[in-house]
DNA sequence: CGCCAGTTGTACCGTTCGGTACACTCACAC
DNA sequence: GTGTGAGTGTACCGAACGGTACAACTGGCG
């Protein structure tokens, strides 16, 4: 039975959940082959530069989800509290309630980070600044915004580490649960 | 030139340090044999099962390396700020201010995470307990001790997961900084 | 000295790696 | 209907993988 063709973003998506869960290493191409349906000739048809190029446009293509889903959200108008809380929800979400790692961290830190620093740095930088900008908005000075939003995605990271490493959500829940709060306090 | 003969504590620090550069899928054997001048022969003369008996034995090394240095004196006498500050001197040292990747972080995202799952889940519980302690010292209810423990804790894998990313330390050291202040905050 | 256990280097095993050659299919254009 | 070109499956490449067999070395002890 031939299986269903794919549209690009699917395949994207298929190869981005291998890497998410194995890193660049551990992610081989029989791996992305079999997760896709393509062999690996189709896969070298359409990513002409083999694995760094489905990690290049997997990246990208994360680029694009994170920013429809999370940066626009933070910088739609409301309160900052509610973008907040919407930020929040999406995160949750996107990284299935903690149970999923984040492959931004899986390829910062393999040891192929040089080669994808640009795009995982302007996400990250892309993140921040979203954040930066609500807490701006709730009346916070530019530079404690700016720390506080640093924080806010350095803690997310953390949590979905301490919930890989514990086998245990709750951790990665706790966090998202206090973190606008944690964001907005006066102190 | 025959090179130096290396003690086990070396030969595991050689390979940790291998390891936390490049994750489990990463580090190939020659790497590991190349890292510590120990033939794969050898290699597999001190750890019969391979590379998982390796990463086992680090894990073990890194476990009382952090007891010496993290856990200890965290559990000596003192005032919990002091006992903090020299937690936060000892982090910074081990992670060489924020260069080197963390091998917990590494190893809990990697795809093998679920076969070593239970000696970093235990170092991290272990260090989670003695900021907790250190915080009930502090007067702070045990809930709440327990909370921000595990937020140091996912705060410095956080820390050195964004300075990797964006090739930059100093949000890991500022991290560090306000680390005791944030744990002792009254609110 | 001879012996022996611990340790090592060399040479190799089968498998999988990332990547490629090439013939084929198949929808569409002419 | 016949070309054509994007897309694919099969079969393969050399290199590197994790791992092993085995002979040779070594230092300490009798």
């Amino acid at each position: 039975m031939p299986t269903a063709l794919l549209s690009r973003a699917e395949v994207l998506d298929r190869l981005l959940a291998v890497i998410r869960k194995s890193g660049y290493d551990g992610a081989s191409l029989s791996d992305l082959s079999a997760a896709t349906g393509l062999g690996k000739s189709s896969l070298y048809h359409h990513f002409p530069d083999g694995k760094d190029d489905m990690v290049m446009a997997v990246l990208e293509a994360l680029a694009s989800q994170l920013r429809d889903a999370v940066f626009t959200p933070l910088r739609a108008s409301g309160t900052p509290k509610k973008r907040l809380d919407a930020m929040v929800k999406s995160v949750d979400a996107f990284y299935a309630h903690g149970d999923d790692p984040c492959i931004l961290a899986q390829i910062a830190l393999g040891n192929t980070r040089a080669r994808f620093r640009a795009p995982v740095k302007a996400i990250f930088a892309d993140w921040m600044d979203a954040v930066t900008e609500v807490l701006i908005d709730a009346k916070l000075p530019r530079g404690k915004a700016r720390r506080r939003a640093e924080d806010a995605v350095l803690r997310i990271e953390g949590a979905l580490i301490l919930a890989a490493a514990m086998n245990d959500t709750s951790v990665f829940q706790r966090t998202l649960r206090t973190m606008t709060a944690t964001l907005l306090s006066a102190n």
